[in-house]
DNA sequence: TGGAATTGATAAACCGGTATAGCTCCCGAA
DNA sequence: TTCGGGAGCTATACCGGTTTATCAATTCCA
């Protein structure tokens, strides 16, 4: 017999359906003898529940959903989100949920991707990223009551509940890094302006100079794209007095930058050291190697997944889980100043 | 009232449940005003139809699935998958079909997902892509009678439906490329020999370096990863009669290839031109900017899913369908021999 | 004009689970 | 000896759609 079902089982057991479904389940109401048997036999005939049966009694789907909304081209090349996919997928699998994912063009898309799935009853609950300052997401989401978690955003005043790491002191232990080294010019190429990591990255570079003596230390925002971060580069090396080192937001445009160095016959270390705020494979194929961040983006994501199915177990407790911070990790890229 | 359902909207129209569901469904039964009339209730209280319902009674569940079976390390970079994945998506949207993403480690483990998948009837049918020589997932996936198509790999004596390139005119075209700057020493950096395109690939630059002259035009298999990439390359570059070009299968290895060529000092395109036979940002993010293989990824994507829909629509008939051959897009890395 | 075919609709079964009311037995306490 | 109560199980309603059998009203045609 083909994809027995629960009848099938209570017919061979000689028992009723529902003694089935509290046997399979765990749940009390038959014997430890009947359940023995009960469950001997759904193994013998390879019963698995159909998924959407029991979401239809059970009104749980068994399935969460992430929606990155940023263009495909330049989501390839960041290894950021196929690690963090990876992760939330190993804390999801453990429970035997599925994942839905959809790569929207902006925040609209991703809204109505929300909205849809609310109404068709298709994920229990979201995973949001890249958090904007008022982000129209939140208010979204909380009139939907469909639970979400936010990845590396403070879900601030009781909102969301959140997994994030401290990217202020992760920028502030570069920035001390670079002043140790001698540096005394540093620039930051930020991301887009309205993420909030961006407001956090920016706000710790400037509350740092002052105290560690920094002549200059602008912080230039970009569109997280290798043009962007390439122009910028360009614009600081052409300047009078150039910074002697440079913290990129994210891999990608740290290569568009060391590109643009080369080019303009800056050497690197030497003349200029370049940081990235992000470590992938990327810094490391790159010649000089560069210095960057390193996060744990798997286990972030894994720590996502056990914030998002907790919240959706008991919707009224808002988790703010902070993970462990990240550590600089120094390669080739980074000297003191000339 | 939230989230009607398809009796509320019988109630407030007047008529059967029957009636509201074939109109809005589109099937006959029903009379055109009273299907209007049914249509114009159901926008009002916006209505949309709970999947899980809609599985259990028409099983069929709006969904479909795609396992990629490869270390999340290496994935991130490539920006094929996300190209790729963007494809497969517009194509599933305009049906509203959903997509269910898994990374996992091997193919053990993808074969397993697609056993849980169906005992669980969590999809309709399934997306492969990097098809190997006797793959296994072939007469799995026949054996669970799940609907399939196969990215990248000509499905074979009527197994299973397929989108495919020409890989061994692309590689061709490359070949000719090279020979025709003048080249007569060309190497290639294959990918994982079991994959079916790596071999087709191979065998395209066996059956060619006769025809153009070709001295020498070893294929060297490797693991796809950068680290494999630019060990062979510096094999290949500390040979007493080195090769003047090489193409890589990939855009990551033909980077780490470059590098290693920097490395030992040798110049790029002036003692070595390079091709990478994938292209991506990381290809123009390089200096040179790396000549490459431009495939339509996000095209592909779509029309598998298109070819998707339509063997889960009549399983019995196997489409094979062809996408437009790649162009060879010729940036910086590629010259005529010193 | 009468019987057959067609149209437009309804009621009810069904998909495969979960949840709950209720029934039977058995045990222990009053 | 009776009654309360819990353990163990059954029967059944239910979730929100789809599908089929049925039926009344109309149209068609001989």
């Amino acid at each position: 017999m083909a994809r027995p079902t629960i009848a099938d089982i209570a017919t061979r057991a000689g028992v009723s359906k529902g003694a089935v479904s509290f046997a399979l389940n765990g749940r009390p109401g038959v014997s430890d003898a009947t359940r023995e048997r009960i469950l001997k036999i759904a193994e013998q005939m390879s019963w698995r529940p159909h998924s959407a049966a029991r979401a239809l009694g059970a009104s749980r789907v068994d399935s969460v959903g992430m929606v990155i909304a940023r263009p495909a081209r330049t989501l390839g090349v960041e290894p950021f989100f196929a690690h963090l996919l990876s992760g939330v997928q190993s804390g999801l699998s453990a429970e035997s949920i599925s994942l839905q994912l959809l790569i929207v063009e902006d925040t609209a898309a991703e809204i109505e991707v929300y909205r849809r799935w609310t109404s068709e009853h298709r994920v229990d609950g979201v995973i949001l990223v890249d958090l904007t300052v008022k982000d129209p997401r939140v208010e979204e989401l909380k009139a939907l009551e469909l639970p979400a978690v936010v990845i590396g955003g403070r879900g601030g005043k009781g909102a969301l509940a959140s997994v994030w790491a401290d990217d202020r002191d992760a920028m502030l232990a570069i920035v001390e890094y670079l002043a140790a080294l001698g540096h005394r010019r540093i620039a930051h190429v930020a991301g887009t302006p309205n993420f909030q990591h961006t407001q956090r990255r920016i706000r710790a570079v400037r509350d740092a100079a002052p105290r560690l003596g920094l002549l200059d230390a602008p912080s230039l925002t970009t569109d997280f794209s290798d043009a962007e971060g390439a122009a910028i580069t360009r614009k600081l090396l052409s300047q009078s007095s150039r910074p002697t080192a440079i913290v990129y937001d994210s891999d990608v445009m740290a290569v568009a930058g060391l590109g643009v160095a080369m080019e303009m016959g800056v050497s690197v270390p030497g003349e200029l050291s370049i940081v990235a705020f992000d470590d992938s494979i990327l810094t490391q194929l790159m010649h000089p190697a560069l210095t960057a961040l390193s996060r744990d983006t798997f286990d972030f994501g894994r720590q996502a997944a056990e914030v998002l199915l907790e919240t959706i177990a008991d919707p009224t407790t808002v988790i703010n889980r902070r993970t462990p911070d990240p550590v600089l990790t120094v390669r080739e890229s980074t000297a003191p100043p000339a």
